[in-house]
DNA sequence: ATCGCGACCTAAACCGTTTTAGGATCGGCG
DNA sequence: CGCCGATCCTAAAACGGTTTAGGTCGCGAT
């Protein structure tokens, strides 16, 4: 009953049209001298066959896979799975959706935990999320010559063929905590977390400095990679912050939680402002939010890598980060 | 100064070793007959020249790539990018990690607009979210002989090659219908969309049921194509619902927004619950939710495709769906 | 008639693996 | 001595495209 379907390769269509397969490669590909009745008479034929290229054998002649990895992974722990791949997933879509528009897809591609990419797939480029120091893969795509695009600048020192894709979260950070001055913070805190990457480390520099020049003192804590971000939002309040910048929403979350759990009504008794997706949360918690918008960063992160495989050089990017501060309360 | 680092082939090996590259390939690869001795030290001068097999070449001779497609898009309008894609991109996520697992990679393929599966890369299987009816990656794939698995049951008749991975709604819906009942809700509506897939039909199918049975009134709110859910959200509560169940966070959001626009207190003046991930939002907005975990939907759905690679036939599977009631109020 | 050239097409090499089919060497046994 | 089987290895044929290096033909110019 099944037939076994087999695949129709260019040498059916070629012997369907009495023609030579490079005659045939070349009708299909634009390329070649083929006579224009000849073309459109391989097309069509082809398109009746059903007739589709084997992608490998394309891949194994050409070089190019037409497939842009996102390295995953490499923070195989349970807080990174609730706390960074929110923004990962997001970034990995932006980038699928935007690759169609340039005839890729893209991959996620293990890391193991030695930070060695897995080869179980061929790649053509490779983006990277928030690189640690002294990053393996960053290291290996160098020794293997493969493109990569970086999204939050790279620690080490001299990859400058990198190319870096990232937000500007300086200013709006900046921004969000005058704002939650103006509105009478005394005590504003920082709920940061343990990595180390760019994003996390400037977060808390930029706010270190802005406490030095208003002469206001700093109030940090840090999640422990071991530890929950209840606890830390907890200790926060406890040590009297009566504003709180948060690094991820899931560390902004845990704060309106216990906000809630101790009946503080925001933005009076506590001021919060995070950076994370514009989520339709953003409507109705009354938090301020530093928009990161992952989606669009993956996307960004996927023209620039084309580009590079077009030969361009890496011409890095900044995008701008959007703040969204709180909706004045209800009939105000 | 740049090496042109040329690739080191398994003819490189070979020749350093001095073997053949069949031994070679046999030795990296435990086949065939080979010296113990011979194995180790031709893996050892591998490692040591960095030798990396070429995936297409591989592809190519066993016509397995290790690569499980997404399907992604057929819905390219702004409303799928806003209320759908959170859903699809857990499921990306959690299949990506998955797989990894199984010595597969990920990627998002594109489906065109008339819906045809790019052919811009190998693939050895395919994981569709929530097909439609008549839906054209289902058709295609048969004709092709791709092995499928659906996120969501098929609404088409007769895909009985096609695997299902779906989740339990049906059961904890109706406890939070129950459950809003108990707590004097006299006029629960539902908030649903407009896609004509299984998840949202079967749960306007269940809804009108447990009214019926309940002889209450059916309050429907359907977010049109080209609406905005904070419409559908202003409508619903204008007609008096004291009680609402949205389809999906994006929904339920919508509808926190409009009750907090309000100044409606939960749950006493208004009870809401939504499916959706379980995220730390559920921590502190009062709402209830139904569990939808799209990360494990994707990686249950992994497992199933890759069984089905090996030859088992299709085992479909339904995952369990928690429903999560609000927190009682902080102090209660 | 012959040459040159453009237009169109083809045979065969090539990409880097895996796999098939078949050596070579050696010890043991009749 | 000759044969056999076990053991370890190799040459060459795939896999399915793209590309290189021609080949043939017809026609206008010499």
């Amino acid at each position: 009953m099944e037939k076994p379907a087999a695949r129709v390769g260019i040498r059916d269509v070629a012997r369907a049209a009495g023609l030579s397969i490079t005659t045939v490669s070349w009708a299909l590909n634009d390329k070649g001298e083929v006579a224009e009745s000849t073309r459109a008479r391989v097309k069509a034929l082809a398109a009746e066959l059903g007739y589709r290229p084997n992608q490998a054998a394309r891949t194994l002649k050409s070089g190019r896979s037409h497939v842009l990895a996102v390295a995953i992974g490499h923070r195989e722990s349970a807080p990174w799975q609730e706390t960074y791949m929110p923004y990962y997933r997001s970034v990995l879509a932006g980038a699928a959706i935007e690759a169609v528009e340039h005839g890729h897809a893209v991959a996620a591609v293990p890391v193991s935990a030695e930070g060695r990419l897995s080869d179980a797939v061929a790649f053509d480029g490779l983006i990277v999320v928030d690189p640690v120091r002294d990053d393996p893969i960053l290291a290996e795509c160098r020794a293997r010559g493969i493109p990569v695009v970086a999204d939050g600048r790279p620690l080490d020192e001299g990859y400058d063929e990198v190319a870096i894709v990232d937000s500007d979260v300086r200013e709006p950070l900046l921004r969000a905590l005058d704002h939650m001055r103006g509105a009478g913070a005394a005590r504003p805190a920082l709920l940061t977390g343990s990595e180390h990457d760019a994003y996390t480390l400037d977060t808390e520099r930029w706010y270190a400095e802005w406490c030095a020049e208003h002469g206001l003192p700093e109030i940090v804590e840090r999640v422990a990679p071991d530890a929950t971000p209840a606890a830390a939002a907890s200790a926060l309040l406890a040590r009297g912050a009566d504003a709180v910048h948060a690094l991820n929403e899931t560390y902004g979350n845990a704060v309106l939680a216990r906000a809630a759990a101790l009946s503080l009504r925001l933005p009076d008794d506590l001021q919060v402002t995070m950076a994370g997706e514009r989520t339709s949360a953003a409507d109705y918690n009354g938090a301020g939010y530093l928009v990161l918008d992952g989606v669009g960063t993956g996307a960004a992160a996927v023209r620039v890598l084309v580009r590079m495989l077009e030969g361009e050089p890496p011409a890095s990017l900044r995008l701008p980060c959007d703040l969204i501060l709180p909706h004045p309360p209800a009939g105000g």
